[in-house]
DNA sequence: AGCACGCCGACT
DNA sequence: GTCGGCGTGCTC
């Protein structure tokens, strides 16, 4: 019997095509499967999808084409996983296909059966696990079946010596006895925001909800916000589960190696998955928890492609996975709190540092009051007092850490004489001055040149830096530093470490040990620095230049120089000996500014009311919801002109009752306009409350394609949904 | 998105 | 005379 299939493949939504192509099959495929479809010339991977009524119809309007091949080895996708990317595709606005494919692992796209089918039993050589039953393919059919757990379960080894567990703090406990009867499955799951400062012990209270929702049999997803910090954490689980099957799953792995930690999680063998955003999607037949550490962390917001959450969507499978979510954080992010606040998530709270270690004590050092340096000169990247301290830290034998960020040398390079200045040709931004390889690099487009040895529109040879990176900090620190002795003899060492140092794999665990062994004195660094890392012997945190956040027009810079203050601010005296000489250092032109006397008194709760206060008066998230239509052209006045355009078409979707629903602003550049030669606008929409957002982008995105004829030259555009930044 | 077809400039 | 630039159009 031939039947008719629907399949999701991978093509995007401005293409105009609907949601799902429908092929022939020879047999009666379960949603979920996976299969290979022709495509115009080419052949495609896609999924099976469940018929959506729409279609059901117009049976024979067409010839339909036959699927070119089912991929019967892998067990299908389990409706919850369909549910979970259907729901995802339609709240971002984004292709079923598009959304679907794109997060499964890029190797299994690539793959036929036979190669599946050879994987498949490489893994279970690996694992030692019973084989996937694939004989009677026939079997394998509907819905019923997808959504039975998947596999056989992971045989564990021999019961190994039990690892020992800290005792707990009494806020842990207090925590726990909240947190564990909802993994387990003894209370209803829940969603949990954990706001525990910084040194607190978060990750003690993620292994033992992880360990009661494995002991339950079932298994626990760890989220984390940058590959960076997934060996750490996976060596904390390693060595707390070591009868456990844990993999890891993030974009930097090697594609065999993804694909092999992605099937032992589909198929039910590994009990533990840690990973980045994109582990979000990952299936999981027996979930039971999700933790998402440092969940106020802007890099869970996919940025390009698809831009989901990854949060947000942990908190919308918890729910109908029936999984417990819990969201850590010492600096949640303003819709976590405010759904903390309504009673929507369950707050628990652990405000004391594990061995009673106190946050550093925070000084403010106003930049205005220091001494000015003789005309012609820059002023020196560290004020008098912060020098003083660095050189204190060096004699006791202690650390200090200088965080800057920027990396590079110098953001900008200009000529004194003419005022030349080095713009990208390509882009609206300045390529940054690399001093190690003496180039100029643009960071938006990648367009790279070797600096020239004079001014290129006047030729003078006076080409100076303006402002200031972390390579250039690291040179003029060490300077400053010259001749200041440590105590056992030698002068103070300097390092630095940030995305240029570090490029190489492997580099940063190098340049942490470098750290830990205290090779080194004073540590430059970027962002990266300031996450997760335990430095026993830093006692000193400086923040060398955190102004040029205060003044973006992005509504979320101060809660996010808060969050980054505050996390820098924890790296310091980790060793609860030292705690109380440990000291943080602001250096600031705008000493007044609110943040800093919310980061002197480290007092979030006050800090987050006086934000939500003002987001709330402006008519901002949580308080409104917005989107981004974005889009981009050769010329600045298409894309003008078709937001303008798309604006119009939405303004006469909104029907009486609805009309003042939704708000839309005037088309504007964002913050870097031109981008490797095209002119990027954007258009915030604004609605009062999420439903009339998305019923507006339901029936608005789908009509954008017929606009594309009356604007030539328009390259792209996509709808970000509860963007970041605006 | 791919991948074609299609119509105009500098090369063996 | 062809190789190749990217504009336009189509894919169940």
């Amino acid at each position: 019997m031939v039947s008719r299939i629907q399949v999701a493949v991978d093509a995007p939504q401005h293409a105009g095509m609907g949601d799902v192509l429908d092929y022939e099959s020879e047999h009666v495929l379960a949603p979920g499967t996976l299969v290979l479809v022709p495509l115009g010339r080419r052949v495609v991977p896609g999924v099976v999808w469940d018929e959506s009524p729409a279609s059901e119809g117009d049976a024979a309007l067409h010839e339909l084409r036959p699927v070119h091949e089912a991929l019967q080895s892998l067990p299908p996708l389990p409706a919850s996983w369909c549910a979970l990317v259907a729901f995802a595709a339609r709240y971002y606005q984004r292709s079923l296909g598009e959304l679907a494919l794109a997060v499964l692992p890029p190797e299994l796209r690539k793959l036929d059966d036979a190669g599946l089918l050879k994987r498949l039993r490489k893994l279970e050589k690996q694992l030692g696990v019973a084989p996937v039953d694939d004989a009677p393919k026939a079997k394998r059919r509907r819905k019923s079946e997808a959504a039975e757990p998947l596999g056989e379960r992971a045989v564990t080894p021999a019961a190994p010596p039990a690892p020992q567990r800290p005792a707990l703090t009494p806020e842990q406990a207090q925590v726990l006895g909240v947190l564990l009867p909802t993994c387990t499955g003894q209370a209803a799951p829940a969603c949990h925001l954990l706001h525990g400062v910084t040194g607190s012990g978060k990750t003690e209270v993620y292994l033992r909800a992880a360990e009661a929702a494995l002991d339950a049999g079932r298994q626990a997803l760890v989220l984390v916000p940058e590959i960076n910090l997934t060996p750490q954490l996976e060596a904390r689980f390693a060595q707390r589960f070591p009868g456990r099957r844990m993999v890891s799953l993030h974009s930097g792995l090697t594609p065999v190696q993804r694909l092999a930690n992605w099937l032992a999680a589909h198929l039910g063998h590994a009990d533990l998955v840690l990973g980045t955003r994109l582990a979000i999607f990952c299936p999981l037949p027996r979930l039971g928890l999700i933790v998402v550490d440092e969940e106020h962390d802007p890099s869970y917001k996919q940025q390009d492609g698809a831009r989901y959450s990854a949060r947000d969507l942990a908190v919308y499978r918890g729910k109908q996975d029936g999984a417990t979510v819990l969201l850590g954080s010492a600096t949640p992010s303003l819709e976590s709190w405010q759904h903390a606040q309504t009673g929507r998530y369950q707050r628990l709270t652990m405000a004391e540092r594990v061995g009673q270690g106190a946050l550093p004590m925070v000084r403010v050092i106003d930049m205005r009051e220091q001494p000015k340096p003789p005309a012609g000169h820059e002023v020196p990247p560290l004020s008098p007092p912060l020098l003083a301290a660095v050189q204190q830290r060096i004699a006791s034998g202690e650390q200090s850490l200088l965080f800057l960020n920027r990396r590079g040398f110098a953001p900008v390079l200009t000529c004194g004489a003419c005022g030349w200045k080095s713009g990208c040709p390509h882009c609206s931004a300045w390529r940054v001055f690399h001093k190690l390889d003496r180039t100029l690099r643009c960071h938006h487009c990648g367009y790279t040149e070797r600096v020239p040895k004079a001014c290129p529109d006047c030729g003078n040879l006076d080409i100076q830096p303006l402002g200031r990176g972390t390579e250039r900090l690291e040179e003029q620190v060490a300077t400053m530093l010259q001749g200041v002795e440590r105590p056992g003899g030698g002068s103070a060492r300097v390092a630095r470490i940030d995305a240029d140092t570090t490029r190489l794999k492997g580099t940063l665990e190098q340049q942490l040990a470098a750290v830990h062994d205290g090779d080194v004195d004073v540590l430059v660094g970027t962002q990266m620095v300031t996450k997760g890392h335990d430095f026993r012997r830093v006692t000193l945190v400086a923040a060398v230049n955190p102004d040029s956040a205060l003044f973006t027009a992005d509504f979320r810079a101060p809660e996010r120089l808060f969050a980054t203050l505050m996390q820098a601010a924890g790296r310091a005296g980790r060793d609860a000996e030292a705690a109380e000489r440990s000291e943080m250092y602001v250096q600031t032109w705008n000493p007044g500014h609110a943040i800093f006397a919310a980061l002197s008194s480290q007092d979030f709760a006050s800090f987050a009311q006086s934000q939500l206060r003002e987001r709330e008066m402006a008519g901002l998230p949580p308080f409104s919801h917005l989107a981004l239509l974005r889009c981009e052209a050769r010329e600045a006045s298409v894309a003008e002109a078709f937001l303008r355009a798309a604006r119009d078409l939405a303004r006469g979707l909104l029907s009486e009752p609805h009309e003042a629903e939704v708000m839309f602003y005037a088309p504007v550049p964002p913050h870097v306009a031109k981008v490797a030669g095209f002119e990027r606008r954007q258009m915030l929409v604004e609605a009062a409350s999420r439903a009339a957002l998305q019923r507006l982008l339901a029936q608005w995105s789908p009509l954008l394609p017929s606009l594309r004829g009356g604007h030539k030259g328009l390259a792209r555009w996509a709808i970000d949904v509860d963007p970041l930044g605006i």
